[in-house]
RNA sequence: GUGAUCGUAGCUCAAAGGCAGAGCACCGCACUGUGGCUGCGGUGGUUGGGGGUUCGAGUCCCCUCGGUCACCCCA
């Protein structure tokens, strides 16, 4: 291992992966298109302030994971650790929703947070998602949930749970966790000094505590669902009903919270079984007080993120065919590479992949890179083809060769082609 | 940020303080212009990095870098 490595916590995408992210992203943005989402591209970097006041400054991931830096003209700038606030504040600047009144974008992208690495978590991750912004209809959740699933499912996942709660708005959550806070403290030796701290600073997430101590003194602990305002607990049954309406499946969970601050009502996480601790491939909500915390008029939004390496964890062991190219042109002697090379250029321009071989090594060692490679044909280019102007095609499938000039090498490659299918 | 654990060839892994190895991959030969199979041979290492203990360190100790697991956080 030489001085320079990758820095911590990020990681190269070779050759021999990037076939499955590729894939990944034409299956998952396949479905987003259909479901009626444009792609929307933000920059890598914003304002810090713009994720101070969306996420909010409470939060970990503004307060002690966010890269922020200031730039040589001073400006205090930090990498996206999210894309919704992005999301948000292009709406704004555009006014995208004067024309339309329900807008909605995917993204997909790399966000930075600076966070101890380990499987499923790093320094640099991408996320691909949605954000619908316009509509506080209960159906709308629904229809997100679901599109954030049937992407997921595309992308080859299987064994994927959705748990979904609801963690009310401003009119009726502070009363809430006011209750639990006083619960909590009302009994302080039963509870570990972080939960302690929680309740301080935020209650709803002594629901988070894995100590079995904490979890047996919750049990008793008021739950948010008994707790929502009339059109909060409306909006959470309606999401339910639509859910079970369309046929699909949701474990409520009145103890699932979220991290970040400007999630009100609907929140919803979608998990793998095939992942360790860091088992939520996807996770959202609504945000219908964002927008106005940006500075717009009070609009409705909900999205969800989904954790690109976290699928690719989990579809690892899904066996992923490898590209390989169509023709592969064994070349003996300079002269010859030269003709290979216009041979390859024309197939090319007619569609099909070629690959030259520059080795200059013996016809044997290059017909047994054509294997490897996978090349469904090999076009032998040497003295004896250049001197009678007959190229030699093989088939790797059946050995069969053939002699044909170069001019109509493409016609019957593609004659081939077509018998095969 | 906390705790634990691991780091040996391109990859997967051996070597229980005493000669740094195997399989795969790569290169060559059998086979000089015809692949897959087989046989034989070969290249390849500051044992992540630095310091220490010891006659002797891949192995023990300390520091550091990186991975992994859990916490934390979250996608």
């Amino acid at each position: 291992m030489g001085e320079f490595t990758a820095p911590k916590g990020t990681k190269d995408i070779l050759p021999g992966d990037s076939p499955r992210w590729d894939r990944f992203f034409a299956a998952v943005e396949a479905v987003y298109k259909n479901y009626g989402y444009g792609r929307i591209d933000t920059p890598i970097f914003e304002k810090e302030n713009l994720f101070a006041r969306g996420i909010g400054d409470g939060t970990d991931i503004v307060n002690k994971e966010m890269y922020a830096f200031v730039d040589k003209g001073g400006r205090k700038i930090a990498l996206r650790p999210e894309e919704t606030a992005g999301v948000v504040r292009a709406y704004l600047e555009h006014d995208l929703g004067r024309s339309n009144p329900l807008v909605k974008v995917y993204y997909k992208g790399p966000m930075f947070r600076y966070e101890r690495p380990q499987g499923g978590r790093q320094r640099q991750f991408w996320q691909v998602g949605v954000e619908a912004l316009g509509s506080a209809d209960p159906a709308l959740d629904a229809e997100v949930i679901d599109c954030a699933l049937e992407s997921l499912g595309a992308a080859g996942l299987e064994d994927l749970t959705l748990h979904i709660n609801s963690v009310g708005c401003p009119t009726c959550r502070p009363g809430y966790t006011k209750l639990l806070r006083a619960y909590v403290q009302a009994a302080p030796d039963k509870f570990c000094q972080t939960c302690l701290n929680r309740a301080e600073t935020n209650p709803l997430r002594v629901f988070d505590c894995k100590n079995s101590g904490c979890a047996v003194a919750l049990r008793e602990a008021p739950l948010i669902t008994a707790y929502l305002c009339t059109d909060c607990a409306d909006h959470f049954a309606s999401v339910l009903t639509a859910l079970q309406f369309i046929g699909v499946a949701a474990e409520p969970n009145p103890r699932l919270v979220r991290g970040l601050d400007y999630y009100t009502k609907t929140a919803f996480e979608i998990k793998s079984t095939a992942l360790g601790a860091q088992d939520a491939v996807a996770a959202g909500g609504r945000y219908d007080g964002l927008v106005e915390q940006l500075g717009g008029p009070p609009t409705p939004g909900i999205g969800f993120a989904v954790g690109v390496e976290r699928v690719l964890l989990a579809t690892e062991t899904i066996e992923q065919p490898a590209t390989r190219p169509d023709v592969y042109v064994a070349t003996l002697g300079p002269k010859a590479r030269r003709a290979g090379l216009a041979a390859a250029r024309l197939l090319r321009r007619g569609g099909f992949a070629v690959a030259v071989d520059f080795s200059d090594k013996a016809l044997k060692k290059q017909l047994n890179y054509a294997d490897k490679a996978g090349a469904a044909f090999v076009l032998i280019v040497g003295d004896e083809e250049l001197a009678s102007g007959a190229y030699v095609v093989k088939n790797m499938g059946s050995g069969e060769q053939t002699a044909l000039d170069p001019e109509s090498l493409e016609s019957w490659l593609r004659s081939q082609r077509s018998e095969g299918t």
